[in-house]
DNA sequence: ACGCGCCTTGACCAACGGGTCAAGTCCTGC
DNA sequence: GCAGGACTTGACCCGTTGGTCAAGGCGCGT
């Protein structure tokens, strides 16, 4: 295997580790519970303290269990956590999927999509601030990464559309799509710290001005009900997810 | 000591090794070199792996010298970090502070600042790099946060001042700040990962477009030689540096 | 020549933490 | 009342890695 020379020896320990276990587990309601409550003490942990940090015997006791038993739900840490992160993209996603309501206008989908991404976002505060935290481990940036830019690609295709009937100027479309999804991911990760700090709904209509004004370069005509809109687009942290 | 239980026993560890160094230590121009050999390895190593990922043995290594050599140079690995930071910072406060030539009007002021901070990061991509992978570890977490928001600040004087004149709209002044540093870190993050890829002087315009427009809501007014303005305000990676 | 302080080496140390395993317990179906 | 499988435990294993140290080289002032 050729691989950068000495990249990530941690990892190579790991693999050599790897336990043969049998590929189907059979899982009690018992046993379900038990997981979730693992994922759940993982979940709040990794939020504070972050990934590499968190030991798999803080999990472990964050959820009253000897270490062992960890190792009956989840082969390893890092498919712990990649779980953790498949199931928030996944409900992101059918979050997203349900507000994909059609509009005429691609602008205001825009508007509603920024609105609603920052609402989800500052309602799932936990998940999200789990991925402020880790870029660094390459097992990490591969889970985080294998999403691929989905979200970006729905924002691109209604710039696209507003370009053609005029309501933002020409260029490329996925600078646009930077600009929009950055706005989501800055303006949330300001909103999770503490940076910025007032009524989640307020800011989200103050964001919708923002990105709509950034692109058509004027006021954003009326808006209707901004409040029958679900989440649309998720730009995660750092408007990468 | 009262902390949270089990927090961050690695660095208990480590604290308990922190060598009872005296306080100065004389370098030759030969150390001084040295010295900046590991740091030049450490930087590059950093910017492709990660803090944690990199061992101090690979740092010496690519500097080409016996891993106890480090020690002579730095008390700890993450004493190193915190140098290349601080090194990192007051660079590019030099450079900001070079370009802060007072100009009327605010508005210009924030748009030329924005192009050269693109500019800036942009010449500066393995520096920014950097920061874009570690937030995990509490130890680089402090140093990182030590810089506290000052770039904000400029930021919000600046808005202040619009508001003022009528250019900005009233409102919360940290919430334009935060579009405006989000949109500097969210664009070089693009053209950092390519994500985004073009000229680097045409997208910084484009930014400072898109910025001034979603500040006051209409094209910026007919701007003068945006090549004579250096850099100004500096948003790292994901607007937190 | 000699001492001294800067510089360099690489074997070594010990903690840390992911992962393993033998030894059970508890429940269910037969 | 026994088999079998889910579940649980905690002591143990061991590679990795930040940090240490004793030993020596090198250059310079005296």
């Amino acid at each position: 295997m050729v691989t950068q020379p000495g990249l990530d020896r941690q990892h190579v320990q790991q693999h050599l580790h790897q336990p043969t276990r049998e590929p189907t587990r059979q899982h009690t309601e018992q046993g379900e519970l038990r997981k979730s409550e693992l994922l759940k003490a993982a979940q709040d942990l990794f939020a504070t303290r972050g990934y590499a940090a968190t030991r798999v015997a803080d999990i472990c006791q964050g959820a009253g269990v000897a270490k062992g038993l960890f190792y009956w739900y989840f082969p390893t840490k890092e498919s712990l956590f990649a779980e953790l992160v498949r199931t928030m993209r996944h409900d992101l996603r059918r979050a997203q999927a349900a507000a994909m309501i059609v509009n005429d206008d691609p602008i205001n989908q825009i508007r509603l999509g920024t609105e609603a991404s920052v609402r989800f976002i500052a309602d799932h505060r936990t998940y999200f601030a789990i991925l402020d935290v880790e870029r660094s481990d390459p097992a990490i940036a591969a889970v985080l990464d294998e999403g691929g830019d989905v979200y970006a690609k729905d924002v691109i295709g209604l710039i696209q559309a507003a370009q053609r009937n005029g309501s933002i100027p020409p260029g490329d479309p996925a600078f646009f799509a930077v600009g929009v999804l950055g706005a989501v991911g800055s303006f949330s990760t300001a909103l999770r710290n503490g940076r910025l700090d007032a009524d989640v709904d307020d800011l989200a209509t103050r964001i919708g001005c923002w990105v709509v004004q950034a692109l058509t370069g004027g006021p954003a005509p009326a808006q209707p009900d901004p409040r029958t809109a679900g989440p649309h687009i998720g730009a995660g942290s750092g408007n990468r997810f």
